[in-house]
RNA sequence: CGGGGCGUAGCGCAGCCCGGUAGCGCGCCUGCCUUGGGCGCAGGAGGUCCCGAGUUCGAAUCUCGGCGCCCCGACCA
């Protein structure tokens, strides 16, 4: 059984050659998801939902320590309802889907599935707000929203798509704005610690901002190819919906108030965001933290192995499961290891243990790290305590990895022709000053199909004139051509 | 929604130009063999050739229309 490293290639097409097809070739072959007969939708699979209830979990989690509490508004919403603030009715128009008919019968009033949940959500918190004391109003729903997209790709922009959507309400503007930050800052966070995808965190621009929104932030991430994705927005509303949906409370001074609201959400576009950041051309490398099984077994059948390996590699899979390690024990006799080997690689799972009579014969299993494919011996009653080292390091290694990827594919530019040659060649971030007008943002974005990501929070003073224009530049911004 | 490409077995493809019994590899099933990087041998099952019209004695193949998917742009999470 000679090593044929070229036999698997065949199954999904190399990064290098057409990362497009190789992300549609690893989210198949992985089957994290699959087409399905309707348009633009598709199937999350077992092992990719699995992969969405772990982020969920997780950032539930979060949620939860952050004072948030969860609910569920319906699907529909009524047409007049949408309708009530401008802004957001115009931005979400071209997207939705209407519902015309209730069985045989024409609806009196024509229903939208929900893009989002401002609208419906809104109208229910001017019921509940009545006074200062029922503020903040800390709510988040985890559901599905259908946008109209004529364009789809699994998982990074499909017509359906799974989310959660938090929405809340304050006294002051200053708290809502302190609201939509925390949440942002829980979003970077959660990216770089459980995704180990590094994020930009900034504010978007006007042009970008949410339909209906006074100011939208947003991490982005930037992927194996080199563009970047919006990997999670969180919007400050001001009081543009409150007082639309008439959210008023009763102030300390007995003023009465509208409410100041936030909204802010993260999709199942995250496990897109997963597999470009940390993908190889052997397939999916997922993260221990988010993985469905950070570790597989395969035991090695030779001779009599049912009685001699078997055992121990079901006490090994035992002591790791009771050290809270996520194991996939592999006993199946139809494939060999060496397929199983290829198979997991595929899958993504973070570390994979070979044990054989040769390994038993000196009381250890063989590990091997999916990232590195480094192999290391190691006792097998030490299994436990090592491998959960070994998925914490590998962990923070595709975290140092892709931050140090992105640092190399991020460039600092001070002239419109040093920032047209950073285009031009292989893509990435590029940092440039900016006049702050959205005649040179679309200009920009005509010509060179790249976007403002977002302004850091905290924006440096201009190295330029804008890349544009000339002009005095207002602020360094980050551009990347993006999903 | 513009520009390009592709729809033939579960998957990847050939056949189409030049109309005439639908093929290959992998996978799947049965049995044997064992398995340390996608083992080997033998036998077998599996098809509305994307859909609909048309041309023709005859259409996977030619014509028209539709649908779907992929890639590149405009819009978005």
């Amino acid at each position: 059984m000679p090593a044929k490293q070229d036999t698997f290639v065949t199954e999904i097409t190399p990064r290098s050659e057409d990362f497009s097809r190789w992300y549609t070739d690893v989210v198949r072959r992985a089957e994290l998801a699959d087409y399905s007969p309707v348009k633009g939708s598709m199937v999350i699979r077992p092992y990719g939902y699995a992969v969405w209830e772990l982020m969920q979990a997780s950032l539930d989690a979060r949620f939860k320590a952050t004072g948030h509490v969860n609910a569920y508004f319906p699907l529909f919403i009524p047409e007049s309802l949408l309708r009530k603030e401008a802004a957001h009715v115009e931005g979400f128009a071209p997207q939705v889907a209407w519902v015309t008919h209730g069985g045989d019968e024409e609806l009196e009033e024509r229903l939208v599935v929900r893009p989002t949940s401002e609208a419906i959500i809104g109208t229910m918190y001017a019921k509940w707000i009545q006074s200062w004391r029922d503020l903040p109003l800390l709510i988040n729903q985890w559901a599905n929203v259908v946008r109209w997209e004529k364009v789809t790709r699994l998982f990074l922009r499909t017509t359906e798509f799974l989310w959660q959507e938090g929405h809340t309400a304050h006294e002051t503007r200053e708290e809502a704005e302190a609201e939509a930050l925390r949440m942002l800052g829980v979003y970077k966070d959660f990216a770089e610690s459980e995704l180990a995808m590094p994020v930009r965190d900034g504010r978007k621009t006007e042009s970008e901002k949410f339909a209906g929104a006074e100011v939208t932030y947003s991490i982005e991430a930037l992927m194996g190819d080199g563009r970047a994705l919006q990997a999670g927005t969180s919007h400050m509303l001001g009081q543009n919906f409150s007082k639309v949906f008439d959210i008023k409370f009763q102030a300390r001074d007995k003023s009465l108030q509208y409410a100041w609201q936030t909204s802010w959400g993260m999709t199942t576009r995250l496990i897109g965001g997963v597999i470009m950041t940390h993908g190889d051309d052997s397939g999916l490398i997922l993260p221990p933290r988010i993985a469905p099984y950070q570790v597989v077994i395969v035991p090695i059948p030779r001779g009599n192995w049912q009685e001699t390996v078997l055992p121990r590699a079901r006490e090994a899979a035992a002591a790791l499961t009771a050290a809270g390690v996520r194991v996939m024990l592999d006993d199946r006799e139809e494939y060999t290891p060496g397929w199983k080997y290829a198979e997991w690689e595929l899958r993504g799972v973070p570390l994979r243990i070979e044990i054989g009579p040769r390994d038993i014969a000196k009381s250890q299993a063989l590990v091997v790290r999916r990232d590195t494919r480094e192999k290391l011996p190691v006792p097998l009653d030490e299994l436990a305590a090592r491998l959960r080292a070994l998925l914490a390091a590998l962990q923070q290694d595709l975290l140092d990895r892709a931050l140090k990827f992105r640092d190399d594919h991020t460039r600092r530019v001070t002239t419109r022709d040093a920032f047209e040659e950073a285009l031009r060649g292989r893509p990435g971030f590029v940092v440039a000053p900016w006049c702050g007008r959205e005649e040179c943002e679309t200009g920009i974005k005509a010509d060179m199909q790249t976007t403002i990501r977002n302004i850091p929070l905290e924006p440096p003073p201009a190295s330029g004139g804008c890349i544009r224009c000339g002009n005095p530049g207002l602020t360094d911004v980050y551009f990347a051509k993006s999903y």
